[in-house]
DNA sequence: ACCAACTAACTATGCACATAGATAGTGGCG
DNA sequence: CGCCACTATCTATGTGCATAGTTAGTTGGT
């Protein structure tokens, strides 16, 4: 029930077509909510339905069309009810760390593996998140500065330091992951010391 | 896809109907991952059909009857298997994050209260993790203790080890969320210090 | 003139999961 | 005896999302 509220705050920026905001997330929200263009595209025309958008056909080209959408005021104050509801948090379900309980049936190097992968992993996301924050300081984010162009000026810092927060608790959290990552590395071969990886030769 | 798996999980140790299953999660996987019965029974016909488990009707009272399922050798082989596959990581998609990003469209008061909700929230799990840690550290959890019983010797201690890192690593990541919203909280007061939350009275 | 890469949008299928409710038997307590 | 909490299982409906494929126009380079 995300998406909507991912695709209202950029809308509250300026007005923009399905396929503008499929490809600004991959480059802003993107970052904490991840959306296909099947998803967007009808979640689009469902929210015009309910009159949080408003849809403008504009001509591209000679013969090409696309459709833009305006956020109304209906849908302003969707974004900020929500915005000012409490989450609801979703039961634990940890595909990672399910593996990771019953680690002992997997052979030693698939074990290692799975953390090798677990680390690159985030290591991944850790390198974007930290980039974000980069292109936060130094305006260097499109979109964040048209957002900043059309804020007052006396909330720009707010806009600014809740997404340096945002970013700042996703380092930090693919931080933990990753060193938790390389204390499984560890353990597995503290406890496989005496008898090494099945593919491995024996020491003589 | 990891329910089965996580079922696997259990039904390796011993034998158990839908029901036994069902509050096995509440009390140990669940801690991990959550599943209702009403995904649990249909998932354990299906993996009977496709032979990874076997049904046995068992007659319970006068009338009453219930299934129980053995896991059976491709079942074994199944989860062993998922064991030795590295995991494919599913996109960033967290709302709590999600909403941060754009705390600035929320009153303050509210802000601050979904921060204590993150706190509350990760505080509960964090519980949890350390009584399960301390479950394990004890010999005190029933599942676990089965478990080892039919375990070589030789194998018993990776077996503790790798729960006990699991939960390590999850009560980290929450200390990790609760020291967050915490920044989270002082962040929100210190941006709205000269305006303080909407309901509130301003100082004379 | 043509092709590749991109813009734009839509459709279809299926699984995973949440939520809610239905049905029926059991065991114990007062 | 009647009631309640628990055991046991199943059904139904809707949403969210992944994955994959389709159609059509545009733009820029060789």
């Amino acid at each position: 029930m995300s998406l909507r509220y991912a695709l209202l705050a950029l809308l509250s920026v300026e007005p923009m077509t399905g396929y503008d905001l499929y490809k600004e997330f991959e480059a802003s929200v993107g970052h904490v909510w991840h959306a296909p263009d099947s998803q967007i595209y009808p979640e689009l025309r469902r929210m015009e339905k309910e009159g949080l958008l408003d849809g403008e056909e504009v001509t591209w080209g000679q013969r090409g069309k696309k459709r833009r959408y305006h956020i109304t005021e209906a849908g302003v104050k969707a974004f900020r009810d929500w915005m000012n509801t409490t989450l609801e948090y979703t039961r634990v379900r940890d595909p990672a760390h399910l593996k990771a309980a019953y680690l002992e049936w997997a052979e030693p190097e698939a074990a290692r593996e799975q953390m090798r992968a677990h680390i690159e992993h985030h290591t991944g996301l850790r390198q974007q998140w930290e980039q974000r924050i980069r292109e936060i300081d130094q305006d260097r984010s499109e979109m964040l500065n048209r957002r900043l162009a059309g804020t007052p000026e006396a909330d720009r810092d707010r806009v600014k330091a809740f997404k340096r927060f945002t970013y700042e608790g996703l380092v930090t959290r693919a931080d933990q992951e990753i060193t938790w990552a390389q204390h499984g590395l560890a353990l597995i071969d503290e406890l496989y010391a005496n008898r090494p990886g099945a593919r491995q030769a024996a020491k003589k």
